[in-house]
DNA sequence: CTTTTCATGTAACAAGTTACATGATTTG
DNA sequence: CAAATCATGTAACTTGTTACATGAAAAG
């Protein structure tokens, strides 16, 4: 139930209205968790339900401006210290697994478009770390660790990619 | 909907019963893609009724093995080349995000943590390396591949989580 | 006054999880 | 003959996606 805490998440920096935290998934969180408008107004509303959110001001054009409650921040705690993370899945590796299915010229062009698309999104975290403040408040410290797993793991990957065309252009 | 596709890659490469491919995906796919019995189950009938594979043979105790038919072939290339890969999620990485929910003494925990299982993982996947038999056919090619991509991967991730534990550890 | 942005919600469907239910065959 | 392994399936539920529907307020 990661949806549930990802929003918790955001609403344990600041309040927001559902609005304000699809902007965040489709920003920053973009390449951690994604999530659609009717799942975010859906899980709100379980949450207020659930009593771990309330509606701290109401704005304009129905506009709800959500705030964590005590026990919220208790359910956030436990979920980032006693729940075991969920094992990952990655539709790219699954393909990398089941290559054979395809030529060998295509195998390679495969690896091609993933090394450039890894590429783009390094050079698209680069310039969010360039264009960023990185003043020390806790938020831009966990922030930059984040980022930095980001770059790490796009040149990993990019450097797989190539590394892996290489080898089979060697046969 | 990749659990197909996991399905059809599986039986692309031999044929096999629902008990054969649930190995599988708890065996060599666990770093690729999970899923439960009943799903396969599921999926095995819907890709029959699909006409995507066909039951090649049965077997004592019920047992149904699956053969993956030349529509089926089809519709894999066609994922394999077509279908853009699915925006990854991955909670520990939303955690990290929200580690200020957290006491400084307890994220440099999770990030020990984090370490501390990656080098694990890592370990477990050198091991598989060596106890396997890497002689040249198409299987065994792109198996090494995806293997070199979950040690890059491990690695990585261990050497990032022991980077962020020690910039906290500055603080 | 027109377009863009802000703002919420519902309905229908697909994918994934957990729990239950059953039983045949093989191994020790 | 008991235990482990092989083997399939269904039901209830939760999570996630796509498409539709609506409209107020701000900006140009």
């Amino acid at each position: 139930m990661s949806l549930r805490h990802a929003v918790l998440g955001l609403l344990s920096e600041e309040p927001g209205s559902g609005w304000d935290l699809m902007q965040k998934f489709d920003h920053s969180l973009r390449h951690a968790w994604s999530a659609t408008q009717s799942q975010v107004y859906g899980e709100l509303g379980k949450l207020a339900d659930a009593g771990l959110i309330t509606v701290a001001e109401e704005g304009p054009r129905g506009r709800k401006v959500y705030e964590i409650t005590e026990d919220g921040r208790a359910e956030l705690r436990h979920w980032m210290i006693d729940v075991a993370p969920r094992p990952r899945r990655d539709d790219l590796i699954l393909r990398v697994f089941f290559l054979n299915a395809v030529s060998p010229a295509e195998a390679r062009e495969f690896l091609g478009r993933v090394a450039e698309a890894a590429t783009l999104r390094h050079e698209e975290l680069r310039e969010v770390r360039d264009r960023t403040d990185w003043s020390d408040d806790a938020l831009s410290v966990y922030g930059a660790l984040a980022l930095e797993w980001g770059l790490r793991f796009e040149a990993m990957h990019r450097d797989w990619a190539e590394w892996a065309r290489a080898k089979l252009g060697e046969e």
